[in-house]
DNA sequence: CGGTTTTGACCTGCGC
DNA sequence: GCGCAGGTCAAAACCG
């Protein structure tokens, strides 16, 4: 980061400086040299230099301090020029106590606040996470309302991201032989086709459909030669939340396990395959809020934003529903005060720039 | 420099 | 045969 006074850069490489004051000739105006003790231009060299004026402009943050302190010299030395009134760095010291104060309260109470922010946001975050069990073990359960996207599904893999860790939902469709259609959670935003599926593809083309306003995206898988299975994607245009991805074809070597969790092929091993929701999870709410990700980013939201009103309302009507059933769970106010507590004790100090 | 992505052109299948 | 829509090719651009 270089360091600017006035309109002169100096150099990052100095290690230490000192400030000279010189008078010129006829006495009228001083300036300020810059004397580096630089490695390249040698101990003691003067680098450059400034005027006084340059200097009274050099820092806006000390301004109003070295006006006052040069106001207080003026009165002091009567009808001395401006010009002769020395120049120092303003500090800290120049700030009226009074201001200090007020100062040092406002930092505290913006520490306060910002305590409070993070509880809150971590509070908002579990609430999201219980939240969306909670619906979609709904949607699960209640054949009457399963939303349009999932109808004629035959089977729900829960997995986890493990960059985001956040789960996604992947109702698997079977279609011909050969080939299966998932559905992958994703940011509505995110306008790339990338699905952490375990194998690595190439991309071959792109198209818009005629009866989806998103683009289609055609694969080929890339990790061994000559392998066959191709897939789409799609964002699927009755939920923007969600991928529609198509598989082609059976891959001819081994899942790449440090790429991601394959979804591709119903038989691979690799694939989480659950017909519900763990055990655990839905009959243990301390443990799941705990395991809960607690990953403060706000991106992950399935997001109201691009969604339409109905899908909005909606949303929030059944988010108010469950909220309030959670307000009543003893078992889950606990998880979410142990959650609080902990976050207090484990949680990084966001930096203070 | 090699692998990947982009994108316009081309190919293919289907309905009329 | 023609038009349309989906799928693929391939050259250029991009990127690490």
């Amino acid at each position: 980061m270089p360091f600017w006074c006035g309109r002169k850069r100096i150099p990052r490489d100095l290690t230490t400086f000192k400030v000279k004051r010189t008078t010129d000739n006829d006495g009228t105006s001083e300036s300020l040299s810059l004397l580096c003790h630089d490695k390249v231009k040698g101990v003691g060299e003067p680098h450059l230099a400034i005027s006084m004026k340059e200097a009274n402009e050099a820092s806006d943050l000390g301004a109003r301090a070295c006006q006052r302190s040069r106001r207080v010299a003026l009165e002091a030395l009567g009808n001395r020029r401006k010009d002769q009134i020395p120049f120092r760095q303003p500090t800290f010291m120049d700030v009226p106590s009074s201001v200090k104060d007020k100062a040092e309260g406002v930092e505290a109470e913006l520490e306060q606040l910002q305590k409070e922010n993070a509880a809150l946001r971590l509070m908002l975050q579990v609430m999201r996470n219980k939240y969306k069990m909670l619906s979609e073990a709904y949607f699960r359960e209640s054949n009457s309302q399963v939303p349009t996207i999932c109808r004629g599904l035959t089977r729900f893999d829960l997995c986890e991201d493990q960059h985001s860790h956040k789960n996604i939902l992947i109702p698997q469709l079977q279609l011909a032989a050969n080939s299966s259609q998932v559905f992958v959670e994703t940011d509505p935003r995110d306008e790339s086709h990338i699905v952490k599926d375990g194998f690595q593809w190439r991309k071959y083309g792109q198209k818009v459909t005629k009866h989806n306003p998103f683009p289609r995206a055609y694969f080929r898988c890339s990790m061994a030669p000559g392998c066959p299975v191709k897939k789409k994607v799609q964002r699927c245009m009755e939920d923007k939340n969600f991928l529609m991805v198509t598989y082609e074809g059976q891959h001819n070597h081994e899942v790449n396990p440090s790429i991601g969790q394959s979804l591709s092929s119903p038989s691979s091993s690799a694939t989480t395959s659950i017909s519900g929701f763990p055990n655990s999870v839905l009959d243990n709410p301390l443990r799941s809020a705990i395991d809960l990700d607690l990953n403060l980013s706000s991106e992950n939201s399935s997001g109201n934003g691009n969604g339409n009103d109905d899908d909005y309302n909606n949303k929030r009507s059944m988010e108010d529903h469950i909220a309030a059933s959670l307000a009543k769970d003893p078992s889950f106010t606990l998880a979410l005060a142990a959650a609080v507590a902990r976050s207090f004790t484990e949680h990084p100090k966001p930096p203070t720039n």
